[in-house]
DNA sequence: ACAAAGCGTTCTGCTCTACCGAACAATATG
DNA sequence: CATATTGTTCGGTAGAGCAGAACGCTTTGT
């Protein structure tokens, strides 16, 4: 009838339309209450027919990656979706043999602390060690963080030319999550820069009111940044001396992991970028 | 090549075959090389056309199921199969909570040990603790178990009554793992008495050559078998006289689950069938 | 207690989409 | 340089997926 329905679809090209239902219900079902969502519920956040959506359903449920009916008629993930996620971290280089590192870096900073991917610049948590007796932060892995707003995300934006910079923000959207995060290119440009003379990021109430972060990156045998490290905790908890030192221990912890991977430290990188700068001229 | 086509498509009643050849894809990457495989070689093992393929893949890549062109272009399991993962775990009420428990369990008899939560009679494990300096076995997690020939699974079928075990060992068949699996129905029934009569359950290289399983049931608020505890660990290691006391502790463990569930502890519970009953319980 | 609304399930037919195959471009291989 | 594979594009067509209505069943309201 109408031309503009708002059609919540995605629909790049070569894009197969029930596959796309398929993963939209897995996500609806992970969005959802722990205990499950009822079929009517998901056909009205599909937007399609009851039939519909048991088809998907089923054939989900068939393949282990919804369950049926645990605590009554309702869809919850299922076990193979956790079976999936243990090889994917398993397929990633790292992960298990950098779970004892994070260990000790909690051990060492009482912190929370994690490692993270780079995904096409966007930083993705693929481990997490909470410290002793920390609080424990609701952090999803396997999740895109926000590349200006995280520890993590600057930590690699750091590592790139302006040029890479420009790119990524632009596709992320320079979001603002507090009072405090950087907005716009230049403040953020600045930032990068002092991140590089510490060799970590500090993340200062950025994403999350009252929550700090440090982070610092990490390199491929290549010398292209492959991932970062970082820890969380209170602001109020976080004396402005000690800023520098749990920064350095990240960063050390990060070069490990860089050395584990046959890539440079943070300081003995070149950057492909620097002094002369190319294309920077402001947008 | 005349009538009959093997056709590997898992197909019920209400399945969508791209969804289903979707799920196949996903598979096919999982169980590859860790650094992925071609879009060529995903056309051929799925039974479809190259173009089909990549309409399937670049759909799920589009959710980040798949990930494209890391190493070369290849497909490997996306980042966010860690996440889907990663929560639902979290939907299972176990879990992050057990984790400690499991930690002590390891400490206390130097073994790996894990959660298994109960799908359909079928142990499925979802938590994995390695003990100090043990040797790390390769065992994935959230993938369904066998129930005849693991420890886990005969501490859950011990908990069932005789029809239930019939029905479950019907449906996984009694498959032969090594010299010592249990192939007879009649055998595992006498088995499984002595797993009642124990408190655990003793998996005595019926799985693995050289590897032995202790493994406890614990249940819901309901009275219903939830899952079990189990520990793992090599033959050779194994003193005769330490058996009962080591299965004493994982019993010890499985029932503090319970109690965290609100469920009876082992010794506690009384079983639904015995000689006379007939039990199928309905909701 | 009844009514009414909601649930999950089944079925049929129409529409449109997912599939194949062929042709193309871009690499790897000899 | 030739040859074999790879990834990509594009249409035509068969057939699969979708909506909708109708069916029991359980739950809710009064």
């Amino acid at each position: 009838m109408t031309s503009a329905e708002p059609s919540n679809e995605v629909a790049g090209r070569y894009t197969v339309r029930s596959v796309a239902r398929a993963m939209r219900l897995v996500q609806i079902v992970a969005d959802g209450p722990a205990d499950g969502l009822p079929l009517s519920d998901l056909a009205r956040a599909l937007g399609t027919s009851k039939s519909t959506a048991l088809s998907l359903a089923r054939t989900l449920t068939a393949f282990g990656m919804l369950r049926d009916g645990q605590p009554g008629p309702r869809y919850t993930l299922g076990t193979g979706l956790i079976r999936l996620g243990d090889i994917a971290r398993g397929q990633l280089p790292l992960g298990d043999v950098c779970r004892p590192l994070l260990t000790e870096l909690s051990d060492l900073t009482k912190m929370t602390s994690r490692l993270a991917i780079c995904d096409d610049g966007f930083p993705v948590f693929i481990e997490r060690v909470d410290g002793p007796g920390s609080v424990r932060f609701h952090t999803p892995l396997g999740q895109r963080e926000l590349p200006h707003s995280s520890a993590a995300g600057k930590a690699i934006l750091a590592t790139m030319t302006g040029e890479q910079v420009r790119e990524v923000c632009g596709q992320a959207g320079l979001t603002p999550r507090t009072s405090h995060t950087i907005t716009d290119l230049d403040s953020l440009r600045e930032n990068l820069a002092l991140v590089r003379s510490n060799g970590f990021a500090l993340d200062d109430e950025e994403d999350a009111e009252g929550i700090f972060c440090l982070g610092a990156a990490f390199f491929g045998h290549d010398g292209t940044v492959a991932g970062a490290v970082s820890v969380t905790g209170i602001k109020g908890d976080l004396p402005a001396w000690r800023v520098n030192e749990l920064g350095q221990a990240v960063r050390r912890a990060a070069d490990r992991v860089s050395e584990i991977l046959g890539g440079p430290r943070n300081a003995d990188r070149v950057m492909a970028d620097q002094p002369g700068m190319s294309g920077t001229s402001r947008a």
